[in-house]
DNA sequence: CTCTCGTATTTCGTATACGAAATGCAAAAT
DNA sequence: ATTTTGCATTTCGTATACGAAATACGAGAG
């Protein structure tokens, strides 16, 4: 017999349901949080709002005005260039303890992914790449074994999320990464940690040019 | 005329007294938080003690067992050692930014740093030596201009002051490890990035040594 | 005496209530 | 017409209320 569903709290729907919302560009930067409104949206009252709101404060999605109401936080293209930055040193890292912990590493879960990454990357559509794209990572912080890199990276695809939702307003910029996946994926399996280390290293330099690229150009088009 | 006070609210107040007394060792790992009790201790309503545990269980502090109340996380060494592993990477690499961001440094703010170590460093206060490191660090990451480092390193130092609350009540290990900070500061300002960013390393690396013993020996004394 | 179960008490999550500050608006003043 | 000012309304933070689930505890069965 197994164990009864570990009941979520309102607080933590909510915090689900505003944060996604945030990121997928439903609540643009700026946008202000009106309590009863999302409570009254949502089906709850006003307290699990509140205490969402708290959550997203205390992380940094969200920034209070000094008046009475909170804004979800501009979009600052600083931060932008300070993730990849630390993606660029963090993810070769985390390849290269994925590495060393080849034990953790599951070649079946990696196969899956890669699938479902070529399928989003034929349908063309850029959210289900992104998706596939968090998750390819995502197994790779877990491989890595550290917690830390886990921990910092769910909270930098948020805001990666939430700058490709402005990207995907603009010009569907096709981004030609989704090879060097598999390749990292080859390379730590061969037992050629360093060689996966290097081409994460440009996978991440490359794909921050072109999304770099895509915010910084989408106004020619229109 | 100044602006006036940006008047801090109780949930924002209640958190920081939270987090300060889990990291200072005050409510070790294991203690229950129960709501009224600290309600009461703080003169506060039950409502805003609520909304601060919700933030603490959001970033890891805190867990809640399945039953009716909320536990000060275990301090797992698996965590310490991801922290340590993760700063062997992210440390020296915020040296190398804090090279090339170098306008914004300020010697004279370094001075001071140092020097309060200095002092913390003669006074044998294991305590005060701890809070004038995390300082010292905190500066070099300002340097950095990254704010992803800032930010999951901020989470960090909370873990590890929890840590060292531990080793603080075994025999007083004393830290020989002082110096190398203005050593770091030295070659930054001569331009001399790489050197500082080793010597970086080799400082991360000696720390997590020496607490490392600390916290794995202490039993020995007893 | 030990175990089991029913009941009282505690404790939490959430809803509602309430006062204070911010905002909007319209009338009065220039 | 534009600005100022006082009042009504909105909105938030916090306190209190309430029901449900968890725990503690004691009485009865074995």
């Amino acid at each position: 017999m197994d164990s009864v569903k570990p009941k979520r709290t309102l607080v933590e729907e909510t915090y689900n349901i505003l944060i996604d919302a945030i990121c997928s560009g439903e609540l643009p930067p700026g946008e202000r949080l009106n309590q009863d409104e999302i409570a009254a949206k949502l089906n709850v009252s006003r307290q699990p709002v509140n205490s969402a709101i708290s959550i997203l404060k205390a992380n940094g999605l969200v920034e209070d005005t000094g008046r009475r109401s909170v804004v979800v936080c501009s979009f600052d293209s600083g931060l932008f260039r300070s993730i990849f930055e630390y993606r660029m040193v963090i993810e070769p890292f985390a390849v290269r303890l994925a590495g060393r912990n080849l034990a953790v590493a599951d070649r079946q879960q990696a196969d899956k992914v890669l699938r479902a990454g070529d399928k989003a990357f034929k349908s063309g559509k850029l959210s289900d790449l992104l998706q596939a794209d968090m998750q390819f990572h995502e197994m790779i912080y877990g491989w890595s074994c550290n917690h830390v890199i886990q921990a910092s990276m769910k909270t930098n695809w948020h805001h990666i999320r939430r700058s490709m939702a402005e990207v995907l307003r603009g010009p569907d910029a096709v981004l030609q990464i989704w090879d060097e996946h598999s390749e990292i994926v080859d390379c730590l399996f061969k037992r050629d940690t360093e060689k996966a280390s290097q081409v994460m290293e440009h996978h991440i330099n490359g794909a921050y040019e072109a999304i770099a690229e895509a915010i910084s150009a989408p106004e020619k088009s229109s």
